[in-house]
DNA sequence: CTGTTAGCGCTTTCAT
DNA sequence: ATGAAAGCGCTAACAG
């Protein structure tokens, strides 16, 4: 590579001023057609790429956006980002990946290296930052748009858009559906103690327990990993200890099929032993045996919602539509029948 | 926002030149240890946070990695997107992650659009492009490495790094395993026509038949598309024309899920009628039933070991290592002990 | 050790 | 419809 070719390099070559190319280039309108045909020829003679470097200096817009997430290779996440990312290129913009891997120290990294990035805007998700850490790295960023978390203090000041599930609805569905069949001894593999959507989920449980008039059934509620490993030993634990337990209710799907394989090694039958509840309905859901009854939650929908709303914001608009709340759906299996 | 801070604003502040709190800020060496530390209590005081988009236009380095893969929410590429990911930003540079939808015009697309955000170096991942618009591609930027695709002419040129797995052995050791077991009739679910995984596979198919004395199995071979779905689909097919099939191998995991699935529906037992080895080992792989005999590949390392030597190469190391092939390692379960 | 000068490649503003 | 000048926020190269 000898030397990039410069707007300058297109404005010679034409014989027009650098403000004709440039205006070529960002469509304006006050260029005759025959000069923009020119100058146009001569841009891709050149195979000119105007610098979104220089020009983002000037214009205060990289046109691009910040996609916090945990962890891409959950495939909760990845769908989410698929959305997103869906929804920012058809506007034009760029998407910056960043992976906090659980960890908050890291998810503050991420944030100020967006900041310096200057970008136009951020989507976080799963957020695991205090309040006060949130707030703070939102006020310094142009907008931003929250998903599976929210700001208990700030939402009325309209600083940030939110996106969640109805994880209460959804976590008294999915228990509602156990209660149903028969079941009152339903314990909770609940995630992680720093998710926001498993508080909902086990608000939704707790809801559905005490108003069909179950009791004391905080015992059986497990915090775990949300994976399969965090789900097979809590799953052991739970159930050697509350070996009455006829039913479990899980955090995600990946927890439920670690449950599962915990059902499997203490030979325990599933329904029949004992039946089980996932949440997401992963595409793994369907494939495991027995197949998961879970709640379906739309990831992709999660991530094109989110990002509409943020480009929304980012174009200025103040109006309401500022927080969104996605309903779940349970889709009864062989796990729960 | 009323004004962000710039450097000039700490340059007051402190009472020193926009040089010194340059030098702060890059960790230059010649600055006394008690004006750095003044510097740096405004920058904090201020919440100064240095502009990447000015540093990087008179640098003429952005610190950012053009990732391209098909498709994050394919937990292959969001594995492989991890890996490249974790080593990106251990070395302080991010990653501009972009789908390709597996559509070649967006291939395109985005990479014009990398060119113009001005990154220090691309990721291609699985690339359907044709040899000219790659060459094309990659020339026009400052360092690019290919996964899981090679450029037949460029290669010598050390142009272009490449990273692949050993898709021949590893199809010929598939197929080996089921030989090794008896089976001679044995199809294969070849995926997408495109794909040059798929085209190392078949030839590693075709060594191990052949080699056996197998003769005129071309008929067996069936593309597909590289989902659960098209395994299902060409699953059905290929048993229907040849039920005397006794063992399939199939370009992926998902495709082998598919066909699980169909062997269920045509009332083959699985292995007993049927083998079936699958390519990846997804985690899925170990999950569903029967468990997948399958060749295992490290998504993960593949992405590792790709960004490591795009940054190698960003850093100017011109010397050999410039392809990497990754071996695969055959994992046997349930499917075709 | 610290400061001054001159751009990086574009767009904005104002002039013609 | 087109161009000239100024400057976005920073660093490289040189001075002191």
């Amino acid at each position: 590579m000898t030397h990039r070719v410069r707007m300058a390099d297109v404005a010679r070559e034409a014989g027009v001023s650098l403000m004709t190319v440039s205006r070529v280039l960002n469509n304006k309108d006050d260029v005759s057609a025959e000069t923009r045909q020119h100058v146009q020829n001569i841009i891709k003679q050149l195979g000119y790429r105007p610098s979104d470097i220089a020009r983002g200096l000037v214009t205060r817009r990289t046109g691009a956006i910040g996609l916090v997430v945990p962890d891409v290779s959950n495939p909760y996440f990845s769908e989410v980002v698929r959305g997103a990312e869906h929804v920012a290129y058809a506007q034009n913009y760029s998407v910056l990946l960043c992976n906090t891997e659980e960890d908050p120290r890291r998810e503050l990294a991420v944030l100020q290296s967006l900041e310096e990035k200057r970008v136009d805007g951020i989507l976080l998700c799963s957020s695991r930052l205090s309040e006060e850490e949130l707030e703070e790295a939102i006020s310094r960023h142009p907008a931003a748009v929250l998903v599976n978390r929210r700001l208990e203090f700030a939402d009325e000041q309209g600083s940030v858009g939110v996106v969640t599930l109805d994880d209460v609805a959804g976590g008294q569905m999915a228990t509602q559906h156990l209660l149903d069949s028969g079941h009152r001894m339903i314990g909770f593999l609940a995630g992680p103690p720093t998710s926001h959507s498993g508080h909902g989920r086990m608000e939704g449980y707790s809801i559905a327990m005490t108003a069909t008039g179950v009791t004391s059934f905080s015992r059986w509620i497990k915090p775990c990993a949300p994976t399969v490993e965090g789900g097979r030993a809590s799953a052991r634990e739970l159930l050697s200890t509350y070996p009455e337990l006829t039913a479990l209710f899980c955090f995600n799907d990946l927890v439920a099929i670690g449950a599962l394989q915990a059902c499997g090694e203490l030979g325990r039958a599933i329904p029949d032993d004992i039946a089980i509840v996932g949440f997401d309905d992963i595409p793994l859901a369907a494939l495991v045996t027995p197949a998961l009854t879970t709640c379906r939650t739309s990831r992709h929908e999660l991530g094109t919602r989110a990002m509409e709303l943020l480009l929304k914001r980012i174009s200025g608009c103040t109006e309401a539509c500022q927080e969104i709340v996605l309903p779940t759906e349970l889709i009864v299996r062989d796990s729960a029948p």
